[in-house]
DNA sequence: CGCGAGCTTGACGTTGTTCAACTAGAGTGG
DNA sequence: CCACTCTAGTTGAACAACGTCAAGCTCGCG
C-alpha cells in the first residue's frame, strides 16, 4: 500500500504532493504511521462545509469537487481536486471548521492524517511549511480569478474557460469523456443548467466543439481561448 | 515615530497586528531597523496587480481598498484594509507577483519591510508563522464567501451586506460618513454605479436607511440583515 | 416493459446593465 | 467674484443577459 520514497522525494507512491519533497524519510514514516485511508464512490461527500476539521486530508486518487453550498440548493464549484493535493488543514483554518464542502466526482481515495503529526512537520521543517503556504496562496489566487470571472464574464466566456480548464488541467486532453454531470458543469461556471447547456449546444452547432453524449472534443481551441479572455 | 512594545506585545505603536504578539523584543527591533514608511493620499495606488512583490507590506494607518482590475475598466473590491494588516508577503506568493491592486481610500501610511527579515521570522518563530497562515486562511475564507454572495445574491442583498460591513467592520458605527465614492461602493458589490445607487435610493425612500450626501445612517438594521441573508 | 433521473428544448419573465442626458458641487483661471 | 470646466452623482428609458418554468425526451436499470 505504501511505496518507498525515492531520492528526489517525488516518489511513486502516495506522497507526491510537492510539499512532501521537503520531507525526510523519517518524517514520511511518521506520516505513514499516523494516517488512515478511505475510499468514496461518485457523489459521496468527503466532508461538509461547517463541520469540524479534525484531520489533515490528503487527496490520493480519483477526482473530487470542492464546492460551496449556496442559497437555493444551488452549489458553486470552486475547483476540482486531483491526486496529491491537500484539501484540508486544521489548526491552520478559521475556527477549525471546514470552509467548503467536498465530494467525490469519480471513485476517490483520501488519506486522513493526524493533526498533531502535521503540525509537528509544519513547525520543524520550514521548507515544508513555506511550500504549504505557497500552495495556499495559489488557491487564494485562483479564487480571486474566479471572483472576477464569475462577476464580469458572460456565459460564453465562462463555459469556454471551464472547457479549457477541464481539457488542460483535469483530463489532460482536448478530447475527453466528461465525468462531471451537466449540472456540475453549470455549477463550475455559476450559472443554471439550462444556460450552460444552451452555450454548449451553440458551440457544438458552430463547430467549435463536438459533443457526443458525455464525450467532448475541443475543435477550435483558439476560439475558446479568445472567448474566455474577452469575457 | 516608533513606539515601545509593551508586555503583552500588543503595543501602542505600529506593530499591533496579532502576528506581532508572537515576536520578542529583539525580533521587533530587527523589523524596526529594516523597514521604511510611505504615506499615500486618497486615490493613490500603493501597488498594482501583476507588479513584482519585493517587500512585505504592513498597513499602518488610514483606509485602503484591495481590488481586482476587471475587463472593461470595471474593478472589483475584494475587501477594505484597516491598520495593522499585512497586505503583501513576497516569497510566499505565487511567482512573486502581486495578485491584487491596492490603493488608498483615506490618507494612509504603509510600512515596507525587508523580505529577508520577514522570512527569517517566519522560519524561526513558529507561532508567528502559524498565525500568518491563519490570517491568510481568513482572507481565503472571506473570498469564498464573496464568491457565493456575488454569484447568488441579488442587488438588494449585496448592498445590505456592504452597508452592514461598513458600519460594523470599517466605521464602527451605524451612522457614518462614507469615505468611499459611490462608484467604489458599487465596486464592492460587483454591480454598476447606477444599480447601486438605485438600491440605496430605494432603501432611503423606504426609511430603512437615511442618506444625506456622504452621511449614511442605518435605521432598520434587522431589515438589512434579513435582506443580506436571503439574498 | 415501465420507471426515474438527468438531459434537452422553447416560451417567458426578471434582473441588472447600458446609454444618454441632466444636475450639483468643487476647483481654476481670469 | 464670476464664468468655466470637470468630475461625481442622479435619473429615466431601452435593452440584453440570464434564470425560471413547464414540458418532452432519452437511456440505463430494474
Amino acid at each position: 500500500m505504501f511505496k518507498e520514497k525515492n531520492n528526489t522525494g517525488s516518489g511513486n507512491g502516495i506522497f507526491k504532493s510537492s510539499s512532501f519533497n521537503f520531507l525526510s524519510d523519517d518524517e514520511l514514516n511518521l506520516l505513514e504511521n499516523n494516517r488512515s485511508e478511505v475510499t468514496y464512490n461518485p457523489g459521496e461527500i468527503i466532508f461538509k462545509q461547517g463541520s469540524a476539521c479534525t484531520h489533515v486530508v490528503l487527496f490520493i486518487s480519483g477526482l473530487a469537487k470542492i464546492y460551496l453550498e449556496g442559497y437555493n440548493k444551488k452549489n458553486l464549484i470552486v475547483r476540482l481536486v486531483k491526486p496529491n493535493e491537500f484539501i484540508a488543514s486544521p489548526g491552520l483554518s478559521t475556527a477549525n471548521k471546514h470552509s467548503y464542502s467536498i465530494s467525490a466526482v469519480e471513485r476517490s481515495t483520501v488519506s486522513f492524517i493526524e493533526t498533531s503529526v502535521f503540525r509537528q512537520l509544519f513547525k520543524n521543517n520550514h521548507p515544508f511549511g513555506e511550500n504549504l503556504m505557497r500552495e495556499m496562496h495559489r488557491n487564494y489566487y485562483q479564487t480571486l480569478q474566479k471572483l472576477i470571472n464569475l462577476n464580469q464574464k458572460h456565459r460564453l466566456g465562462r463555459i469556454s474557460e471551464a472547457l479549457l480548464y477541464l481539457a488542460e488541467e483535469i483530463y489532460g486532453s482536448d478530447d475527453f469523456e466528461l465525468t462531471l454531470s451537466k449540472k456540475e458543469l453549470a455549477d463550475m461556471t455559476g450559472m443554471s443548467t439550462e444556460s450552460s447547456f444552451r452555450i454548449l449546444k451553440e458551440l457544438n452547432e458552430e463547430g467549435k466543439i463536438n459533443i457526443d453524449k458525455k464525450k467532448i472534443a475541443i475543435l477550435d481551441k483558439n476560439y475558446l481561448k479568445q472567448m474566455s479572455e474577452i469575457g
